[in-house]
DNA sequence: ATATAAATATGAAAATACTGATTGTTGAAG
DNA sequence: CTTCAACAATCAGTATTTTCATATTTATAT
């Protein structure tokens, strides 16, 4: 997923471009609007857009793009008034977001404007991508290999990956995956928690990522990836 | 263009219904949860959510949205803290907006998200143009033959295909497809599917483009052609 | 250390749930 | 009146979930 800064300071599309690298993002950056226009043809995802630039206007830009373009375009500026930003969105901008900005907003706001513009991907990862879970494609993905997990298999990875460390006894999987109203019998997860090991643990006796807790229960341990 | 407000004070609802309805929007007023998930039922394009809200919380609403819809949803509300920022549109908030707010800021995102929303693309391809999808001629060419699929085959294809990948429900498909309040069987959906894949699958025992996710719904996969 | 009891892991069979294909009915369009 | 698409219902073939018998591991008390 590639995506151009155009921006003239560097501290700010330094801090930007960080920010969006640790995401997984391809990122270039351009400092003024006729370099802009030039790697345009190299084809983005989105676009972050300053509208103080020192040779053109971000709106003449902004308009350029919207004539033969449908990229998403999120402008980045000082300028705060109503009236600003209505006319920024009025030219065909996505988002409209003022200095001084959260860094990490302007990430929420780029995976939205990704998320409506090619498809939904709620996905959280662990120890350097070496697992991966998407919820919406209902995939996990180990050391790159696309696994598929049965239903019930990605709804307890899930479950116990939301909560790293914390333990979840065999009741409250129960309740939570296979709901209150089950009759069966609560060792039934550990047949499904043997089938999940064998999918994403490198060596299924010794699990890295699934631990027993004797006599508790289950708890996932894993790192988080920066998000 | 329907729109749908769910705001408890009236003060607020009052202003924006009248100034979306100034631009041509057709517009309901939900004053709490409850009233909200009920009149979804009749389809809306956006919904506009407070997230204080008198019976639940505005996050729950979304959350329980995001399950089977994709509707555009812009977060209304007095949290201006960055996290809570950050968790609207984590959890699939396509803007965040602050109050106090502009009506006319607000009416400008609304119109930009709307236009992101129902701008779709007119052609598109996957895998070296084997399969060429034109919305403007409802036609779909495979390997150069071009098929004809019915009013309800291509809207299937077409939502599927535009976000490769993704897993819909049949419950999402029914809501997208047939609408909100379609009271039929969602086992409709695995006939149209069946019979798209026999015009779009070389085998439509072994499909390649339209894959089942046992217990969930069916995703489309292909890579879509540069161009 | 070793024995013992208790908990967990495993593999395979039985029960269940899901999908895909078939068929028939309904309703709308020409 | 005919045709075609959409929807519903059914059934057989599969995939998944659950159970159960047995093996293995762990905790604890000698």
């Amino acid at each position: 997923m590639k995506i151009l800064i155009v921006e003239d300071e560097a501290k700010i599309s330094d801090i930007v471009k960080a920010y969006l690298q640790r995401e997984g993002y391809t990122v270039q950056v351009a400092p003024d609007g006729e370099t802009a226009l030039e790697q345009l043809k190299d084809g983005f995802d989105l676009i972050i857009l300053d509208l103080m630039l020192p040779d053109m206007a971000g709106e003449e830009i902004c308009e350029m793009i919207r004539r033969d373009s449908d990229i998403p375009i999120i402008m980045l500026t000082a300028k705060s008034d109503e009236e600003d930003r209505i006319k920024g969105l009025g030219i065909g901008a996505d988002d409209y977001v003022v200095k001084p900005f959260s860094p990490r907003e302007l990430v929420a706001r780029v995976k939205a404007l990704i998320r409506r513009t090619k498809g939904t991907r709620r996905t959280y990862s662990f120890n350097n991508r070496d697992l991966v879970i998407d919820t919406d494609r209902h995939e996990v993905m180990k050391a790159g290999r696309t696994l598929t997990l049965t239903p019930t298999e990605f709804k307890i990875l899930n479950t116990i990956a939301e909560r790293p460390g914390q333990v979840f006894t065999r009741l409250q999987l129960v309740n939570t995956i296979l709901g209150y109203d089950f009759e069966g019998y609560d060792r039934t997860i550990d047949a499904h928690i043997k089938n999940i090991r064998h999918k994403i643990e490198d060596n299924p006796r010794k699990p890295e990522y699934i631990k027993t807790v004797y006599g508790v229960g289950y708890k996932f341990i894993g790192r988080l990836d920066e998000d």
